[in-house]
RNA sequence: GGGCCGUUAGCUCAGUCGGUAGAGCAUCGGACUUUUAAUCCGCUGGUCGCAGGUUCGACUCCUGCACGGCCCA
């Protein structure tokens, strides 16, 4: 691929004054040599430099005279005429420079001086400690290495804009801790995710993303299509129809870390694409996931927390005390207590009740559904610790395996946290000629206009038909989740590029 | 899709009753060899989101649009 070389680059008439005095900068840089040096070496990081040295004491350190070489960003500055402090950031955190024009090679001061924040720079030295006792490089070899053309935003405020943080997340990134913080913390969870289904002899799996039925959850799906064979393809909404296949096959314990995507609208607990952890056990039941999905969270809580209680946006989440376990329709009642058991039975009643809560009611809805939707406006946004919430009716959970003592119901589980679901799980359907039923009853809800029911998927039958152990499976949505652990109220402020609109100002 | 709020210098924000646009940080120039929101002196920097309208005159009032935030569906 051809690449741009042009050795004098004439500022557009258009940028404003900083950009236009960096470029000239750069351009001069040009003259002078390689302006993109690739040849200099770091054996240190911030943060370790920190860790090893900032409880020695000053005299310690200055009489085993610790080399050490660094590079990073800078990002603060304080000159001071004949000698400057600075400070440099890398991955793992700040390290200050102390440079002085007298330690330096000749001239390298008077260059120092006109480098800009934001400026990547590697610099050697010997450790010390200021009179204030911060851990500083007392530098006497200091090179620019990449000449950053646009200035940080402002060094006290940072960058607050949420518009600029979403698109721009690189300069988000650079200049605030918290969202650091965040997506550290977002990985330290896909880790303990892993470590915890590793040691439990789970095989991490990939399925694929674009199917050419798409399966495993209610949901609308985006469209793409595949040239080559001249058909239109799916992006996956779950891949628990696949995840099933595995067990199928023989694979007993399988789970998944990866992408869904959705086709609907965009809010604070919505983005087109999403991650989740879906699992599955066999020879196991609902009930196991429950208890598995406890001690996972609960250690989750603990390792990456060190704690079993946090606060989410003002609100206690107290993971400590076992989860209660409550169906659909004694959590509906502790939540509505001049609700009946018979008025909950009720389709009629259940209607009104329903339109009293101001929920869109269509003509098609079951009692099952009715009552879900009644749950889901008066009880889920007050499960403020973990609540397991059971006994969803089979009219919603097409995949459910039945309860025995009571079919209008299914082996089935959600967990809420926080007010939302994070978790839903239950004991897998694998009787052949009843999923076909219940993929027929599917597709007639689609012919009827539900956009979100399911199709009918001939190979996955087939796959039960060779038998599907007795097998338990769970999603856990790792956005909600990260948003739990890092305290952040939309799921935007989780993910590193959530979704936008085109700008369409000039960047 | 609906309601409310926002968009002013690179960043963070003021802007009075409609009368020629302000601060801090950053930048640029100068002083300063242990500072840390360094300090001190001086100077720059603006399509007030976009397009219309009202007005002698619009950052300000009105309409539409774009993007974002929050709430609702």
């Amino acid at each position: 691929m051809p690449r741009c070389r042009s050795m004098s680059f004439m500022p557009e008439p258009d940028e404003h004054d900083q950009i236009a005095q960096r470029q000239a900068k750069l351009a001069d840089l040009r003259q002078q040599g390689s302006a993109y040096p690739n040849d200099f070496r770091r054996d240190s990081l911030a943060g370790d430099l920190h860790r090893a040295h900032d409880q020695r004491a000053s005299e310690v350190l200055e009489s085993e005279r610790v080399r050490a070489a660094v590079a990073g960003r800078l990002m603060t500055r304080r000159l001071m005429g004949k000698a400057s402090f600075a400070h440099l950031q890398d991955m793992s955190g700040r390290i200050q420079l102390y440079v002085r024009r007298d330690d330096l090679p000749e001239g390298r001061y008077q260059a120092f001086k006109h480098w800009d924040l934001g400026d990547i720079i590697g610099a050697e030295g010997v450790l010390f400690k200021t009179k204030t006792g911060e851990l500083s490089l007392w530098v006497d070899e200091v090179r620019l290495l990449t000449k950053a053309l646009r200035p940080l935003p402002e060094k006290f405020h940072g960058l607050t804009d949420q518009e600029t943080r979403y698109r721009q997340r690189y300069l988000d990134l650079m200049v605030n801790e918290d969202t650091r913080r965040v997506f550290r913390m977002r990985s330290a969870v896909i880790d303990y995710l892993r470590g915890f289904f590793n040691a439990r002899g789970f095989l991490e799996v990939e399925t694929p993303m674009m199917q050419a039925i798409p399966g495993g959850a209610a949901a609308r799906p985006f469209t793409t299509h595949h040239n080559a064979l001249a058909m239109d393809l799916f992006l996956r909404i779950a891949p628990e129809l696949y995840l099933k296949r595995l067990v199928v096959g023989g694979f007993e314990s399988v789970y998944e870390i990866n992408r869904n995507f959705r086709n609907e609208g965009l809010s604070t607990q919505h983005n087109p694409e999403f991650t989740m952890l879906e699992f599955y056990q066999a020879y196991a039941d609902y009930r196991d996931l429950m208890d598995l999905t406890e001690v996972l969270l609960r250690g989750m809580a603990q390792t990456l927390l060190g704690t079993t209680t946090l606060s989410y946006q003002g609100d206690e989440v107290e993971f400590a005390a076992p989860f209660p376990r409550l169906t659909v329709t004694q959590a509906i009642r502790q939540f509505n207590a001049h609700l009946t058991v018979a008025e909950l039975e009720s389709l009629e009643r259940l209607r009104d009740i329903a339109r009293q809560w101001e929920i869109p009611v269509r003509d098609d809805f079951g009692l099952g559904k009715l009552q879900v939707e009644l749950f889901e406006k008066t009880v889920e946004p007050r499960l403020m610790s973990p609540t397991f919430i059971t006994a969803y009716p089979t009219e919603v959970s097409p995949l459910a395996r039945q309860n025995e003592a009571d079919p209008f119901v299914t082996d089935r589980f959600e967990l809420f946290i926080g007010g939302r679901e994070i978790a839903n799980g239950f004991s897998e359907l694998n009787d052949p000629q009843e999923q076909a039923m219940r993929f027929r009853a599917q597709v007639a809800a689609k012919a009827a206009g539900d956009q979100e029911a399911m199709h009918y998927d001939a190979d996955y039958i087939r796959a039960l038909e060779y038998g599907l152990p007795p097998t338990a499976g769970e999603g856990i949505g790792i956005d909600r989740l990260v948003m739990l652990f890092t305290d952040q109220p939309s799921i935007r402020d989780v993910l590193l590029f959530p979704h936008m609109r085109p700008e369409r100002k000039n960047t």
